[in-house]
DNA sequence: TCTATTTGGTTTATAAAATAAACTATTTTA
DNA sequence: TAAAATAGTTTATTTTATAAACCAAATAGA
C-alpha cells in the first residue's frame, strides 16, 4: 500500500471534470450544450471553460450563429493527456 | 449519453477520499498512520476528519497509547454506502 | 536539571476555489 | 414597442482547503 498520488486540481472539479469527460468523446461541443449535459449555470460555466481554457486543456472558440453568440469549446491533446493521467492516478483510491 | 450525477462533494476532495479509501480496506487506523499515507498535515487531516466524522462517515475514538493521546479511525456501515455510491457516480465521468 | 525538540494532535486564520448574482448585448415574441 | 429570452461575461459572495499558530505531554541533550 503505497502513498496516494496527487489528483490534479484543476481536473478535480465536478463541473471541469464533467466538461472534459464530455468533449473527449466528442470532436466539439458547444457552450449551450454542454451547460445542459452538466446542469452547470451560464456563470459557472463560463469560468470554469476559462480555467480549462488557460490549463492549455481545452481550446475555446468565439464565433457567431446567425448574430447569436457562439463559443465551441474541444479538448487538446494536452487536456487528453491530463485526463487520463487523472483517471489513472483516481484508479487509486477507489480501486 | 445522459447528465451527470451529482459527486458527494463531501468525497470529492482528495484527501477525504483518500482517508476513506484507506480505512475502506482496513478495520480501522491511527491518526498518525492516516497522516503519513494521505502525505497530509496534522492540522488539515483533524480538520477533514471532524468532517467525516461529523457526517457519520467515520467514527473517531480518542484514547491514550501510554501518556500519548491516540486517535483511531474506522469507516462506518453510511460510510461504505457514501462511497460506493460515489464511486458508482465517478465511473459517469471517467469510463 | 532546565530547556529544546518531538509527538500527537486542535483551533484559528488565510488563501483559493466554487458558486451565485448581477450585468451586457442582441434577438425574438407578444 | 415593451417584455422576455438567449448567450454569454464579470464581479461578489460563500464555501472549502490549507497553513500557521497553538497546546499539553514526553523525551533528549547540555
Amino acid at each position: 500500500m503505497s502513498k496516494f498520488k496527487e489528483l490534479d486540481p484543476l481536473l478535480h472539479s465536478q463541473l471541469r471534470l464533467a466538461v472534459m469527460s464530455l468533449l473527449i468523446s466528442v470532436d466539439s461541443a458547444e457552450f449551450v450544450f454542454i451547460k445542459e449535459k452538466t446542469n452547470a449555470t451560464a456563470g459557472n460555466l463560463s469560468v470554469q471553460l476559462d480555467k480549462l481554457s488557460t490549463a492549455g486543456y481545452i481550446s475555446v472558440a468565439k464565433s457567431f450563429k446567425g448574430k447569436k453568440p457562439l463559443t465551441t469549446c474541444s479538448i487538446t491533446k494536452v487536456g487528453i493527456k491530463a485526463f487520463e493521467e487523472y483517471v489513472n492516478a483516481l484508479k487509486q483510491y477507489i480501486e
